[in-house]
DNA sequence: TATTACTGACTGACAGTCAGTCAGTTTAGG
DNA sequence: CCTAAACTGACTGACTGTCAGTCAGTAATA
């Protein structure tokens, strides 16, 4: 039994491996993903796999960089439109909840402890990409005096990890039962006190621009 | 070569193992400890290590569970302590500072790839012991009329998720260089804000009567 | 012909298994 | 009360299966 050996454009196999290899930590996860596994789906051998990858972690460092990427661009976008900062705000949240795979598949999906390395290397690889720009929308609202602060970096961090960690609470440890709801409310009660916004400010935007584009 | 075959106590044998686990974790990380380097170290079978612990995982498991029963033991001390909300919340952050390994060491151990298990693993596993007395202190807090918020078991989580994101090196990308002061100074902003608290109570309390006790 | 893309058998390291060993303890017969 | 047989459970270490990664060689292409 033999098969007929068919030579690619480098790129082309790349992405061909890439995207089976994506499926498939998508389906097992990062772990549970043999790079014989990765190979069988494409239906080439093992060796191929290293002519275009260093390793399988390198997969998943590819895979990463695809999302932070696409997450990247739409950010920027968000930093250049002609809108005040209430609204860049509340547009970045959104990228957040549609990016990837969507919230909230990713979010139960990045803390399945067979997806560890995945989950920490996306949270190290992400916040630098997404903290500079939030600094200047931040910097803007203070421009704007909508925002009260005066450290907008610390600012901007501050409301990553709040507002992930509220989310996040929604799969581990919550005591009270969380609905959507709440969470968009207790996130942005606690973005207008970081950001020293008005109270209620980013809720009342939210209803009157936000929701009727949906 | 045999050497004498010893049997010993199950609960004395498991914490010799244990231990030797630890040393391990700490010095070549989670991963790069294979548990052949365990039962090495302390001179048993391989076998040995099985019949002790169901799986290399479930040893991390106990390790884990050491660490947050001495944070848990400590943080309730806190709680039921005689003096204001203020001075508890500090406490118990200074537990924070300087539990296990120590803070510093921890963060950048955590952070490490080759432990992203352990990393995932202490977080889901701290906050559901973490969060509900610090509720407590925040409701104590609101009793008392410094701290006035409507959510205060999203506050808990807010601060946690915040002042985690501002010390744990998210900042490497930082424009302005961080220093320790500057993390404490945000880092009680951020609470005093979260909190609805007086601008600049924290760092008063901290100069006044957290600092001399050291 | 030279270079590039590819092959797949191979290696070494690893987590986990298992049939069997042996020191100590309990039981039963004298 | 002694002792030998039966039993228990901690322990052994060679073994298995799986995996990431390698490499000497082969086919396609420029």
């Amino acid at each position: 039994m033999f098969l007929v050996r068919v030579a690619k454009d480098p790129e082309i196999r790349r992405k061909e491996i890439l995207n089976a290899a994506i499926e498939l930590f998508e389906e097992k996860g990062y772990d549970a993903t043999a790079v014989s596994d990765i190979v069988k789906k494409v239906g080439v051998a093992q060796g191929t796999f290293y002519y275009h990858f260093k390793s399988k972690e390198d997969v998943l460092d590819a895979f990463l960089d695809d999302i932070i990427e696409e997450i990247r661009v739409k950010l920027t976008a968000i930093c250049d439109m002609e809108i005040d900062s209430i609204g860049k705000v509340l547009y970045y949240f959104r990228v957040f909840n549609t990016a990837g795979i969507g919230r909230e598949r990713m979010m139960v999906y990045l803390h399945e402890e067979r997806n560890a390395l995945l989950h920490l290397k996306l949270e190290k690889k992400i916040y630098p990409k997404v903290l500079p720009p939030f600094q200047k929308i931040i910097q803007q609202g203070i421009s704007e005096g909508v925002f009260d602060t005066e450290y907008p970096y610390e600012a901007a961090v501050a409301i990553f990890g709040a507002s992930n960690a509220i989310s996040e609470g929604k799969h581990d440890h919550a005591i009270t039962e969380v609905t959507e709801d709440r969470r968009l409310l207790t996130t942005t009660d606690v973005m207008e006190r970081i950001l020293g916004a008005e109270k209620g400010i980013f809720i009342k935007y939210y209803r009157d621009k936000m929701e009727e584009k949906r």
